[in-house]
DNA sequence: ACATGTGATCCCACATCATGGGAAGCGAGT
DNA sequence: ACTCGCTTCCCATGATGTGGGATCACATGT
Protein backbone atom coordinates (compact mmCIF):
# COMPACT_ATOMS: atom_id res chain seq x y z
CA UNK A 1 0.00 0.00 0.00
CA UNK A 2 2.95 2.24 1.19
CA UNK A 3 4.22 3.27 -2.66
CA UNK A 4 6.07 5.86 -1.47
CA UNK A 5 10.14 6.94 -2.73
CA UNK A 6 10.99 3.69 -0.47
CA UNK A 7 9.60 0.45 -2.50
CA UNK A 8 11.56 -2.10 -2.30
CA UNK A 9 12.82 -4.42 0.68
CA UNK A 10 9.66 -5.81 1.77
CA UNK A 11 11.68 -8.10 4.22
CA UNK A 12 12.01 -6.19 7.88
CA UNK A 13 11.18 -2.93 8.91
CA UNK A 14 7.58 -1.71 7.74
CA UNK A 15 7.37 0.85 10.53
CA UNK A 16 10.89 2.24 9.81
CA UNK A 17 10.33 2.65 6.64
CA UNK A 18 7.11 4.72 6.96
CA UNK A 19 8.97 7.36 9.43
CA UNK A 20 11.83 7.42 6.70
CA UNK A 21 8.84 8.16 4.33
CA UNK A 22 7.47 11.31 6.23
CA UNK A 23 10.52 12.83 6.32
CA UNK A 24 10.98 12.61 2.96
CA UNK A 25 7.61 14.54 2.23
CA UNK A 26 8.98 17.53 3.26
CA UNK A 27 10.84 17.83 -0.23
CA UNK A 28 8.27 19.22 -2.20
CA UNK A 29 6.41 21.59 -0.03
CA UNK A 30 7.32 25.07 1.20
CA UNK A 31 5.13 25.10 4.16
CA UNK A 32 4.69 23.30 7.43
CA UNK A 33 2.95 19.86 7.45
CA UNK A 34 0.63 18.83 9.61
CA UNK A 35 -0.05 15.34 10.58
CA UNK A 36 -2.96 14.53 8.64
CA UNK A 37 -0.94 16.25 5.83
CA UNK A 38 1.27 13.42 6.00
CA UNK A 39 -1.67 10.79 6.63
CA UNK A 40 -3.28 11.70 2.93
CA UNK A 41 0.21 12.29 1.23
CA UNK A 42 1.74 8.91 2.11
CA UNK A 43 -1.70 6.91 2.30
CA UNK A 44 -1.68 6.18 6.11
CA UNK A 45 -4.53 6.26 8.67
CA UNK A 46 -4.25 10.08 10.78
CA UNK A 47 -3.55 7.53 13.86
CA UNK A 48 -0.23 6.23 12.43
CA UNK A 49 0.82 9.22 10.63
CA UNK A 50 0.71 11.40 13.83
CA UNK A 51 2.42 8.57 16.19
CA UNK A 52 5.30 8.69 13.81
CA UNK A 53 5.25 12.22 13.90
CA UNK A 54 5.47 12.13 17.35
CA UNK A 55 8.18 9.53 17.59
CA UNK A 56 10.62 11.59 14.84
CA UNK A 57 9.18 14.67 17.18
CA UNK A 58 11.30 13.29 20.70
CA UNK A 59 14.11 11.79 18.64
CA UNK A 60 14.74 15.39 16.90
CA UNK A 61 13.99 14.81 13.53
CA UNK A 62 11.39 17.04 13.28
CA UNK A 63 10.34 19.90 15.20
CA UNK A 64 6.79 21.54 15.45
CA UNK A 65 5.57 24.94 15.32
CA UNK A 66 4.04 25.56 18.98
CA UNK A 67 0.95 27.48 17.23
CA UNK A 68 0.01 25.79 14.74
CA UNK A 69 1.32 22.20 15.73
CA UNK A 70 2.75 21.54 11.80
CA UNK A 71 5.96 19.49 11.50
CA UNK A 72 8.88 21.07 10.06
CA UNK A 73 12.13 19.46 9.40
CA UNK A 74 13.81 18.84 13.11
CA UNK A 75 17.63 20.23 14.26
CA UNK A 76 18.52 16.35 14.59
CA UNK A 77 18.46 16.43 10.64
CA UNK A 78 20.26 19.34 10.29
CA UNK A 79 23.09 17.62 12.53
CA UNK A 80 23.42 14.64 10.67
CA UNK A 81 23.09 16.76 7.34
CA UNK A 82 25.76 19.00 8.63
CA UNK A 83 27.81 16.48 9.59
CA UNK A 84 27.71 13.86 6.41
CA UNK A 85 28.61 17.32 4.49
CA UNK A 86 31.62 17.69 5.96
CA UNK A 87 32.31 13.95 6.23
CA UNK A 88 31.79 13.86 2.37
CA UNK A 89 34.30 16.69 2.04
CA UNK A 90 31.11 18.99 0.09
CA UNK A 91 32.76 22.22 2.10
CA UNK A 92 35.69 21.47 0.16
CA UNK A 93 34.06 22.40 -3.46
CA UNK A 94 32.69 25.32 -3.32
CA UNK A 95 35.02 27.12 -4.25
CA UNK A 96 35.69 24.78 -6.64
CA UNK A 97 32.48 24.87 -8.43
CA UNK A 98 32.50 28.76 -7.54
CA UNK A 99 35.72 29.54 -9.75
CA UNK A 100 34.27 27.10 -12.40
CA UNK A 101 30.84 29.25 -12.31
CA UNK A 102 33.30 32.52 -12.07
CA UNK A 103 35.36 31.24 -15.47
CA UNK A 104 32.13 30.21 -17.47
CA UNK A 105 29.80 33.08 -16.51
CA UNK A 106 26.98 29.95 -16.11
CA UNK A 107 26.27 28.56 -13.14
CA UNK A 108 28.37 25.29 -11.68
CA UNK A 109 26.16 22.31 -9.94
CA UNK A 110 27.46 19.38 -8.00
CA UNK A 111 24.94 16.45 -7.58
CA UNK A 112 24.77 13.01 -6.08
CA UNK A 113 22.47 10.00 -6.30
CA UNK A 114 20.08 9.25 -3.69
CA UNK A 115 18.09 6.92 -5.16
CA UNK A 116 15.67 8.12 -8.13
CA UNK A 117 16.72 11.37 -8.14
CA UNK A 118 19.91 13.80 -8.44
CA UNK A 119 20.24 16.11 -5.72
CA UNK A 120 22.17 19.10 -6.01
CA UNK A 121 24.82 19.78 -2.53
CA UNK A 122 26.74 22.27 -3.53
CA UNK A 123 26.46 24.92 -6.29
CA UNK A 124 29.01 27.46 -7.43
CA UNK A 125 26.40 30.45 -8.36
CA UNK A 126 24.36 33.08 -6.57
CA UNK A 127 21.47 31.35 -6.89
CA UNK A 128 21.48 28.78 -4.08
CA UNK A 129 19.44 25.67 -5.76
CA UNK A 130 21.24 23.51 -3.47
CA UNK A 131 19.17 21.04 -2.09
CA UNK A 132 16.93 20.81 -4.78
CA UNK A 133 15.84 17.03 -6.50
CA UNK A 134 16.00 16.59 -9.77
CA UNK A 135 14.90 13.87 -11.95
CA UNK A 136 17.20 11.28 -13.20
CA UNK A 137 15.75 11.52 -16.67
CA UNK A 138 15.63 14.28 -18.00
CA UNK A 139 18.50 16.23 -16.52
CA UNK A 140 22.43 16.35 -17.84
CA UNK A 141 23.19 15.51 -13.83
CA UNK A 142 21.16 12.47 -13.53
CA UNK A 143 21.86 11.36 -17.25
CA UNK A 144 25.50 11.22 -16.22
CA UNK A 145 24.60 9.49 -12.50
CA UNK A 146 22.75 7.20 -14.73
CA UNK A 147 25.55 6.53 -17.27
CA UNK A 148 27.92 5.70 -14.43
CA UNK A 149 25.67 4.12 -12.53
CA UNK A 150 27.16 1.86 -9.83
CA UNK A 151 25.56 -1.89 -10.16
CA UNK A 152 23.46 -1.50 -6.96
CA UNK A 153 21.82 1.85 -7.32
CA UNK A 154 19.90 0.49 -10.43
CA UNK A 155 19.73 1.40 -13.84
CA UNK A 156 17.36 3.46 -15.93
CA UNK A 157 14.92 -0.06 -16.05
CA UNK A 158 14.22 1.07 -12.19
CA UNK A 159 12.55 4.52 -13.21
CA UNK A 160 9.16 3.43 -14.15
CA UNK A 161 7.19 7.29 -14.71
CA UNK A 162 9.98 9.01 -16.85
CA UNK A 163 7.03 11.85 -17.43
CA UNK A 164 7.57 14.40 -20.09
CA UNK A 165 8.26 17.77 -18.28
CA UNK A 166 8.97 19.59 -22.38
CA UNK A 167 8.05 18.38 -25.83
CA UNK A 168 12.21 17.39 -25.22
CA UNK A 169 11.57 15.12 -22.77
CA UNK A 170 12.89 11.74 -23.23
CA UNK A 171 10.04 9.29 -22.75
CA UNK A 172 10.85 6.21 -23.83
CA UNK A 173 13.05 3.37 -22.19
CA UNK A 174 14.56 2.63 -25.20
CA UNK A 175 15.13 5.92 -26.31
CA UNK A 176 17.01 6.92 -22.90
CA UNK A 177 19.01 3.83 -22.99
CA UNK A 178 20.34 4.92 -26.44
CA UNK A 179 21.17 8.68 -25.05
CA UNK A 180 22.98 6.66 -22.20
CA UNK A 181 25.12 5.07 -24.95
CA UNK A 182 25.85 8.39 -26.50
CA UNK A 183 26.99 9.64 -23.34
CA UNK A 184 29.22 7.13 -22.30
CA UNK A 185 30.78 7.30 -25.92
CA UNK A 186 31.14 11.13 -25.65
CA UNK A 187 31.98 11.16 -21.62
CA UNK A 188 29.83 13.77 -21.16
CA UNK A 189 25.58 15.02 -20.94
CA UNK A 190 23.99 17.38 -22.91
CA UNK A 191 20.11 18.67 -21.57
CA UNK A 192 18.81 20.82 -24.58
CA UNK A 193 15.33 22.52 -22.80
CA UNK A 194 14.28 18.35 -21.84
CA UNK A 195 13.55 19.77 -18.26
CA UNK A 196 12.48 23.13 -19.15
CA UNK A 197 12.83 25.99 -21.89
CA UNK A 198 15.12 28.46 -22.33
CA UNK A 199 17.77 26.09 -19.92
CA UNK A 200 20.90 24.24 -21.75
CA UNK A 201 23.13 22.28 -19.53
CA UNK A 202 26.54 19.87 -19.77
CA UNK A 203 27.08 17.64 -17.08
CA UNK A 204 30.18 15.36 -16.67
CA UNK A 205 30.64 12.86 -13.86
CA UNK A 206 32.98 12.81 -11.26
CA UNK A 207 35.00 9.18 -11.40
CA UNK A 208 35.84 6.74 -8.98
CA UNK A 209 38.73 4.33 -8.62
CA UNK A 210 36.15 1.50 -10.09
CA UNK A 211 35.08 3.62 -12.51
CA UNK A 212 31.60 4.88 -11.20
CA UNK A 213 30.39 8.41 -10.67
CA UNK A 214 30.40 9.37 -7.15
CA UNK A 215 28.96 12.67 -8.14
CA UNK A 216 28.14 14.91 -11.57
CA UNK A 217 28.97 18.48 -11.73
CA UNK A 218 26.92 20.24 -14.57
CA UNK A 219 27.58 23.71 -16.19
CA UNK A 220 23.76 25.24 -16.59
CA UNK A 221 22.57 28.51 -18.47
CA UNK A 222 20.92 30.19 -21.77
CA UNK A 223 21.79 28.51 -24.73
CA UNK A 224 22.74 31.91 -25.58
CA UNK A 225 25.84 30.43 -23.23
CA UNK A 226 26.31 27.23 -24.52
CA UNK A 227 26.65 27.19 -28.38
CA UNK A 228 27.97 24.68 -30.47
CA UNK A 229 31.59 26.83 -30.53
CA UNK A 230 31.50 27.09 -26.98
CA UNK A 231 30.75 23.79 -26.04
CA UNK A 232 34.64 21.80 -26.36
CA UNK A 233 35.84 24.63 -24.16
CA UNK A 234 33.01 24.27 -21.73
CA UNK A 235 33.37 20.93 -21.19
CA UNK A 236 37.45 21.06 -20.44
CA UNK A 237 36.72 23.66 -18.07
CA UNK A 238 34.17 21.11 -16.82
CA UNK A 239 36.04 18.66 -16.91
CA UNK A 240 39.19 20.09 -15.56
CA UNK A 241 37.44 21.11 -12.27
CA UNK A 242 36.16 17.49 -11.96
CA UNK A 243 39.23 16.32 -12.19
CA UNK A 244 40.03 18.89 -9.14
CA UNK A 245 37.24 17.07 -7.45
CA UNK A 246 38.07 14.25 -7.40
CA UNK A 247 41.05 14.93 -5.32
CA UNK A 248 39.37 16.90 -3.30
CA UNK A 249 36.51 14.60 -2.69
CA UNK A 250 37.72 10.92 -3.03
CA UNK A 251 39.63 10.03 -0.27
CA UNK A 252 43.07 8.26 -2.38
CA UNK A 253 42.00 4.46 -2.06
CA UNK A 254 38.92 5.41 -4.01
CA UNK A 255 40.57 7.45 -6.67
CA UNK A 256 41.21 6.20 -10.00
CA UNK A 257 45.24 6.16 -11.03
CA UNK A 258 46.23 9.62 -12.26
CA UNK A 259 46.48 8.86 -15.92
CA UNK A 260 44.56 7.40 -18.18
CA UNK B 1 16.79 -1.67 28.06
CA UNK B 2 17.60 0.88 24.79
CA UNK B 3 19.00 3.40 26.87
CA UNK B 4 20.17 5.47 23.62
CA UNK B 5 19.97 9.44 22.92
CA UNK B 6 15.49 8.89 22.70
CA UNK B 7 14.88 7.65 26.10
CA UNK B 8 11.23 8.82 25.93
CA UNK B 9 7.86 8.53 24.43
CA UNK B 10 7.34 4.78 25.30
CA UNK B 11 3.72 5.04 23.30
CA UNK B 12 4.31 4.72 19.56
CA UNK B 13 7.10 3.19 17.73
CA UNK B 14 10.18 1.39 18.99
CA UNK B 15 11.40 0.17 15.74
CA UNK B 16 11.63 3.56 14.35
CA UNK B 17 12.99 5.32 17.59
CA UNK B 18 15.97 2.23 17.22
CA UNK B 19 16.21 3.22 13.55
CA UNK B 20 17.20 6.82 14.39
CA UNK B 21 19.13 5.77 17.04
CA UNK B 22 21.02 3.83 14.68
CA UNK B 23 21.61 7.32 13.04
CA UNK B 24 22.88 9.42 15.51
CA UNK B 25 24.78 6.57 16.34
CA UNK B 26 27.39 8.44 13.80
CA UNK B 27 27.72 11.11 15.52
CA UNK B 28 31.17 10.23 17.61
CA UNK B 29 33.17 8.06 15.25
CA UNK B 30 35.04 8.95 12.26
CA UNK B 31 35.19 5.67 10.78
CA UNK B 32 32.52 3.79 9.40
CA UNK B 33 30.43 1.53 11.55
CA UNK B 34 29.62 -2.69 11.07
CA UNK B 35 26.25 -4.08 11.79
CA UNK B 36 28.00 -5.35 14.50
CA UNK B 37 29.04 -2.18 15.44
CA UNK B 38 25.79 -0.61 16.06
CA UNK B 39 23.92 -4.04 17.74
CA UNK B 40 26.84 -3.52 20.26
CA UNK B 41 26.24 0.70 20.82
CA UNK B 42 22.45 0.07 21.29
CA UNK B 43 22.77 -3.43 23.06
CA UNK B 44 20.13 -4.53 20.19
CA UNK B 45 20.63 -8.56 18.70
CA UNK B 46 22.68 -8.57 15.48
CA UNK B 47 19.99 -9.77 13.87
CA UNK B 48 17.94 -6.08 14.93
CA UNK B 49 20.64 -3.83 13.94
CA UNK B 50 21.40 -5.56 10.43
CA UNK B 51 17.84 -5.56 9.82
CA UNK B 52 17.63 -1.76 10.88
CA UNK B 53 20.49 -0.97 8.57
CA UNK B 54 19.61 -2.78 5.82
CA UNK B 55 16.00 -0.64 5.55
CA UNK B 56 17.92 2.22 6.23
CA UNK B 57 20.13 1.26 3.70
CA UNK B 58 17.45 0.97 1.38
CA UNK B 59 15.99 4.28 2.29
CA UNK B 60 19.18 5.68 1.04
CA UNK B 61 19.71 7.08 4.72
CA UNK B 62 23.40 5.35 5.34
CA UNK B 63 25.16 3.78 2.73
CA UNK B 64 27.56 0.76 2.69
CA UNK B 65 31.19 0.66 1.93
CA UNK B 66 30.85 -2.53 -1.12
CA UNK B 67 34.35 -3.70 0.43
CA UNK B 68 33.99 -3.69 3.80
CA UNK B 69 30.07 -3.94 4.42
CA UNK B 70 30.43 -1.41 6.94
CA UNK B 71 28.20 1.79 6.90
CA UNK B 72 28.23 5.33 6.82
CA UNK B 73 25.53 8.14 6.40
CA UNK B 74 23.58 7.76 2.95
CA UNK B 75 22.83 10.52 0.26
CA UNK B 76 19.30 11.13 2.00
CA UNK B 77 21.16 12.35 5.12
CA UNK B 78 22.96 14.71 2.94
CA UNK B 79 19.86 15.60 1.11
CA UNK B 80 17.50 16.59 3.77
CA UNK B 81 20.03 18.15 5.98
CA UNK B 82 21.47 20.35 3.08
CA UNK B 83 17.50 21.42 2.50
CA UNK B 84 16.48 22.07 6.28
CA UNK B 85 19.62 24.35 6.28
CA UNK B 86 18.68 26.38 3.63
CA UNK B 87 15.30 26.27 5.30
CA UNK B 88 16.57 27.56 8.00
CA UNK B 89 18.62 30.45 5.81
CA UNK B 90 21.87 29.46 8.05
CA UNK B 91 23.51 29.57 4.29
CA UNK B 92 22.63 33.61 5.09
CA UNK B 93 24.67 33.32 8.47
CA UNK B 94 28.15 32.14 7.00
CA UNK B 95 29.22 35.67 6.24
CA UNK B 96 27.75 37.23 9.89
CA UNK B 97 29.98 35.26 10.94
CA UNK B 98 32.89 35.09 9.03
CA UNK B 99 32.94 38.87 9.68
CA UNK B 100 32.45 38.86 13.07
CA UNK B 101 35.37 36.20 13.50
CA UNK B 102 37.55 39.04 11.75
CA UNK B 103 36.99 41.87 13.61
CA UNK B 104 37.95 40.41 16.71
CA UNK B 105 40.16 37.95 15.81
CA UNK B 106 38.57 35.31 16.93
CA UNK B 107 36.67 31.94 16.01
CA UNK B 108 32.70 32.54 15.70
CA UNK B 109 30.33 29.67 15.89
CA UNK B 110 26.42 29.68 15.70
CA UNK B 111 24.53 26.37 17.33
CA UNK B 112 21.11 25.39 17.83
CA UNK B 113 20.02 22.89 19.91
CA UNK B 114 19.26 19.03 19.62
CA UNK B 115 18.08 17.51 22.47
CA UNK B 116 20.94 17.41 25.07
CA UNK B 117 23.42 18.73 23.16
CA UNK B 118 24.37 21.85 21.42
CA UNK B 119 25.02 21.33 17.99
CA UNK B 120 27.67 24.25 15.93
CA UNK B 121 25.82 24.47 12.71
CA UNK B 122 27.67 27.39 11.01
CA UNK B 123 31.50 28.91 12.05
CA UNK B 124 33.07 31.83 11.28
CA UNK B 125 36.60 30.55 10.59
CA UNK B 126 38.94 28.40 9.07
CA UNK B 127 39.02 25.95 11.30
CA UNK B 128 35.09 23.80 10.58
CA UNK B 129 34.26 23.02 13.84
CA UNK B 130 30.88 22.65 12.12
CA UNK B 131 28.77 19.42 12.74
CA UNK B 132 29.90 18.96 16.23
CA UNK B 133 27.82 18.01 18.89
CA UNK B 134 28.65 19.63 22.54
CA UNK B 135 27.48 19.04 25.71
CA UNK B 136 25.02 21.68 26.88
CA UNK B 137 26.34 21.86 30.99
CA UNK B 138 30.10 22.51 30.30
CA UNK B 139 29.98 25.12 27.62
CA UNK B 140 29.13 29.03 26.66
CA UNK B 141 26.58 28.05 23.92
CA UNK B 142 25.66 25.29 26.20
CA UNK B 143 24.33 27.71 28.92
CA UNK B 144 23.11 30.11 27.08
CA UNK B 145 20.68 27.64 25.14
CA UNK B 146 19.45 26.07 28.20
CA UNK B 147 18.86 29.73 29.83
CA UNK B 148 16.61 30.34 27.15
CA UNK B 149 15.35 27.21 27.17
CA UNK B 150 11.98 26.84 25.37
CA UNK B 151 9.34 24.84 27.81
CA UNK B 152 9.19 21.66 26.20
CA UNK B 153 12.84 21.50 25.65
CA UNK B 154 13.52 20.74 28.70
CA UNK B 155 15.30 22.39 31.04
CA UNK B 156 18.83 21.74 33.76
CA UNK B 157 16.96 18.85 35.02
CA UNK B 158 16.75 17.06 32.09
CA UNK B 159 19.72 16.02 32.14
CA UNK B 160 21.19 13.59 34.06
CA UNK B 161 25.03 12.72 33.84
CA UNK B 162 26.55 15.77 33.75
CA UNK B 163 30.39 14.68 33.22
CA UNK B 164 33.73 16.80 34.17
CA UNK B 165 35.95 17.27 31.35
CA UNK B 166 38.33 19.76 33.51
CA UNK B 167 38.33 20.40 37.05
CA UNK B 168 36.23 23.51 36.40
CA UNK B 169 33.51 21.79 34.96
CA UNK B 170 30.08 22.45 36.72
CA UNK B 171 29.04 19.40 38.02
CA UNK B 172 26.36 20.10 40.88
CA UNK B 173 22.59 20.36 38.99
CA UNK B 174 22.66 23.27 42.04
CA UNK B 175 25.50 24.76 40.73
CA UNK B 176 24.66 25.03 36.95
CA UNK B 177 21.24 26.61 37.85
CA UNK B 178 22.82 29.39 39.91
CA UNK B 179 25.24 29.63 36.52
CA UNK B 180 22.24 30.17 34.65
CA UNK B 181 20.70 32.81 36.52
CA UNK B 182 23.51 34.75 36.29
CA UNK B 183 23.55 34.21 32.65
CA UNK B 184 20.50 35.64 32.40
CA UNK B 185 21.15 38.60 34.53
CA UNK B 186 23.92 39.47 32.31
CA UNK B 187 22.12 38.10 29.06
CA UNK B 188 26.09 36.38 28.37
CA UNK B 189 27.63 33.17 29.19
CA UNK B 190 30.90 32.91 29.72
CA UNK B 191 33.29 29.44 29.84
CA UNK B 192 36.39 29.82 30.74
CA UNK B 193 38.28 26.48 30.81
CA UNK B 194 35.52 24.50 31.97
CA UNK B 195 35.70 22.13 28.91
CA UNK B 196 38.71 22.13 28.16
CA UNK B 197 41.80 24.12 29.19
CA UNK B 198 43.40 26.88 27.56
CA UNK B 199 39.54 28.23 25.81
CA UNK B 200 37.55 30.98 26.67
CA UNK B 201 34.53 31.50 25.00
CA UNK B 202 32.31 34.26 25.50
CA UNK B 203 28.15 33.33 23.85
CA UNK B 204 25.02 35.31 24.19
CA UNK B 205 21.08 34.47 22.45
CA UNK B 206 19.77 34.71 18.98
CA UNK B 207 16.50 35.36 20.67
CA UNK B 208 12.87 35.19 18.71
CA UNK B 209 10.15 37.13 19.59
CA UNK B 210 8.79 34.57 22.48
CA UNK B 211 12.13 34.98 24.47
CA UNK B 212 13.66 31.62 24.01
CA UNK B 213 16.94 31.38 22.25
CA UNK B 214 16.61 29.75 18.87
CA UNK B 215 20.39 29.56 18.45
CA UNK B 216 22.95 30.55 20.21
CA UNK B 217 26.21 32.68 19.35
CA UNK B 218 29.93 32.19 20.57
CA UNK B 219 33.20 33.75 20.37
CA UNK B 220 35.86 31.55 20.97
CA UNK B 221 39.88 32.26 21.46
CA UNK B 222 42.61 31.49 23.64
CA UNK B 223 42.18 33.61 27.53
CA UNK B 224 44.82 35.95 26.42
CA UNK B 225 42.42 37.24 24.00
CA UNK B 226 39.44 37.20 25.92
CA UNK B 227 40.81 39.51 28.99
CA UNK B 228 38.47 41.17 31.28
CA UNK B 229 39.41 44.47 29.58
CA UNK B 230 38.30 43.58 26.02
CA UNK B 231 35.10 41.31 27.37
CA UNK B 232 32.93 43.75 27.20
CA UNK B 233 33.62 45.51 23.54
CA UNK B 234 33.72 41.46 22.59
CA UNK B 235 29.83 41.28 24.01
CA UNK B 236 28.85 44.42 21.97
CA UNK B 237 30.33 42.85 19.13
CA UNK B 238 28.92 39.44 19.45
CA UNK B 239 24.98 41.34 20.46
CA UNK B 240 25.27 43.05 17.04
CA UNK B 241 26.28 39.94 15.36
CA UNK B 242 23.21 38.49 16.99
CA UNK B 243 20.77 40.90 15.97
CA UNK B 244 22.21 40.67 12.65
CA UNK B 245 21.11 36.80 12.80
CA UNK B 246 17.68 37.52 14.14
CA UNK B 247 16.65 39.38 11.08
CA UNK B 248 18.40 37.28 8.69
CA UNK B 249 17.70 33.83 10.30
CA UNK B 250 14.19 34.53 11.74
CA UNK B 251 10.53 35.02 9.54
CA UNK B 252 9.26 38.90 10.81
CA UNK B 253 6.46 37.04 12.51
CA UNK B 254 8.83 34.91 14.70
CA UNK B 255 10.97 38.12 15.48
CA UNK B 256 10.81 40.29 18.03
CA UNK B 257 9.97 44.15 18.00
CA UNK B 258 12.71 45.82 17.10
CA UNK B 259 13.34 48.35 20.19
CA UNK B 260 13.90 46.77 23.85
C1' DA C 1 47.99 -25.06 4.96
C1' DC C 2 44.98 -25.64 8.76
C1' DA C 3 42.61 -23.95 12.62
C1' DT C 4 40.15 -20.32 14.74
C1' DG C 5 37.36 -16.36 15.39
C1' DT C 6 34.74 -12.54 13.91
C1' DG C 7 31.18 -10.83 11.21
C1' DA C 8 27.44 -10.77 7.48
C1' DT C 9 23.30 -12.74 6.13
C1' DC C 10 19.19 -15.51 6.23
C1' DC C 11 15.38 -18.28 8.43
C1' DC C 12 11.63 -18.99 11.54
C1' DA C 13 8.37 -19.43 15.63
C1' DC C 14 6.81 -16.45 19.20
C1' DA C 15 4.57 -12.59 21.30
C1' DT C 16 5.51 -7.98 21.37
C1' DC C 17 4.54 -4.02 19.27
C1' DA C 18 2.53 -1.21 15.59
C1' DT C 19 -1.97 -0.60 13.48
C1' DG C 20 -6.30 1.92 12.49
C1' DG C 21 -10.87 2.70 14.06
C1' DG C 22 -13.16 5.43 17.16
C1' DA C 23 -14.22 9.29 20.25
C1' DA C 24 -13.17 13.35 22.90
C1' DG C 25 -11.45 18.06 22.84
C1' DC C 26 -10.34 22.27 20.39
C1' DG C 27 -10.30 26.13 17.17
C1' DA C 28 -11.66 28.45 13.08
C1' DG C 29 -14.54 29.57 9.43
C1' DT C 30 -19.45 30.02 7.61
C1' DA D 1 -24.67 28.55 16.92
C1' DC D 2 -23.43 25.07 14.00
C1' DT D 3 -20.16 22.52 11.45
C1' DC D 4 -16.02 21.08 9.71
C1' DG D 5 -11.27 19.76 10.12
C1' DC D 6 -7.66 18.74 12.96
C1' DT D 7 -5.02 17.01 16.92
C1' DT D 8 -4.69 13.84 20.42
C1' DC D 9 -5.48 9.74 23.17
C1' DC D 10 -7.30 4.93 24.00
C1' DC D 11 -7.75 0.14 22.95
C1' DA D 12 -8.54 -4.63 20.94
C1' DT D 13 -6.68 -7.14 17.11
C1' DG D 14 -3.25 -9.46 14.52
C1' DA D 15 0.22 -8.22 11.57
C1' DT D 16 4.90 -7.34 12.16
C1' DG D 17 9.27 -6.82 14.31
C1' DT D 18 12.17 -9.58 17.39
C1' DG D 19 16.24 -12.41 18.66
C1' DG D 20 18.16 -16.96 18.78
C1' DG D 21 20.51 -19.81 15.93
C1' DA D 22 22.54 -21.83 11.64
C1' DT D 23 25.29 -20.98 7.56
C1' DC D 24 28.62 -18.91 4.80
C1' DA D 25 32.60 -15.87 3.91
C1' DC D 26 36.73 -13.77 5.19
C1' DA D 27 40.76 -12.67 7.72
C1' DT D 28 44.01 -13.67 11.27
C1' DG D 29 47.16 -16.37 13.83
C1' DT D 30 49.79 -20.73 14.48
Amino acid sequence: MTEAVTARAPGGAQAVRRALDVLHCFHDNGPDLSASDLARRLELSVSTAHRLARTLLGAGFLEQDPRTARYRLGPAVTELGRLSYHQRGLHLAAPELADLAERTGATADLALRSGPHAVIVAGGSVTPKVGLRRPLHSTALGKVLLAWARPGEGGPESLPPLPAFTDRTIVEPAALEAELVRVRAEAYALNDGESAHGVRTLAVPVLDGAGYARFALAVRATPSLITAERTEWLLSEARSCARALEVLLLSPAERRPPAR
